[in-house]
DNA sequence: TTGTCTGCAAATTCTTTGCAACGTT
DNA sequence: AACGTTGCAAAGAATTTGCAGACAA
């Protein structure tokens, strides 16, 4: 909890992002002929009020805390499935044996994490690692759809 | 399998790479007052011949295919803990559900993967991507001790 | 001998699936 | 009514652990 904004955290909360890959996920869902409402919107909540690294019991968690309508964990595991296949969220795998989840914005607006040794994650955008990536795919020969990035980090002594 | 060699996949088979490699883990391990010998050496072994992405499964497979002596999957898992202790090996974990290990080269020299759709696998090393990520890393203000990427690539159609 | 390592089997943890009941359209 | 969706419990898959026998120093 810095008291100063660097370009590094502008990613970690915004409510905007939430509400407008809320509205997104829906509209894709009715599209694709499938029901909102019930657990799969209680998901979707979490999902857009949180966006970085939740695992699947982190959202029956939350919702149970919410005190609101709940959600199985099943379901919670079937609504990432569906949301997925849709290109709605992102599966990361930070290496603890646990999956986590985040929202997968509509314009291609995603960040990337730090992990620190004592468990922190923290989020990250680079505008300077994008570009070099995006360099890189093309000297590899490869069509790029997607790229994560994980750091390993120690606090700064 | 292209005929020409580019940057790009020097790592792929560098069988000086697994023998450096394998002295270097049995001298560390003895070092730490460890033994070799048995499950241990056979699992080292699979490693250093070939050091990409293998499963905990795949190794215990490797070595019943090579008819020398084997390893039971509890001790294959064993041995990779006591090595990834001791930084001999990184655990990577590609978004399937399972955990892949390969060696880590005393150095420091590394790779990275691209992921293809139809699940392929390509390593890559690519000095400006390394060059990026120190200079972000600086930018963020952290002290890094490692770093994983892994790009998503279609077939160049 | 002495303490470590290994195999086997049981236990854990995370994730998926079968099925009957429920809710939405 | 018709069909997708959910909860509950059981099934699966990957990884970990307890323990007694085998092995290295």
């Amino acid at each position: 909890m810095s008291t100063h904004h660097s370009h590094a955290d502008h990613h970690t909360h915004d409510p905007a992002a939430g509400t407008r890959w809320s509205d997104h996920a829906e509209r894709v869902l009715r599209d694709a002929g499938l029901r909102t409402g019930g657990g799969r919107a209680a998901v979707i909540g979490v999902l857009a009020g949180e966006g970085c690294m939740l695992a699947a019991q982190d959202i029956v968690d939350r919702l149970r805390t919410q005190g609101g309508p709940g959600a199985n964990l099943a379901t919670v595991y079937r609504t990432l499935d569906t949301l997925r296949a849709l290109d709605l969220v992102h599966r990361l795998d930070p290496g603890d044996g646990t999956a986590r989840f985040e929202r997968a914005q509509p314009d291609g607006e995603h960040h990337h994490h730090v992990l620190y040794a004592d468990g922190a994650i923290e989020p990250f955008h680079d505008d300077e690692l994008e570009q070099a990536i995006h360099t890189l795919a093309g000297r590899l020969g490869i069509e790029l759809v997607g790229h994560d990035v994980v750091l390993h980090a120690v606090p700064k002594g």
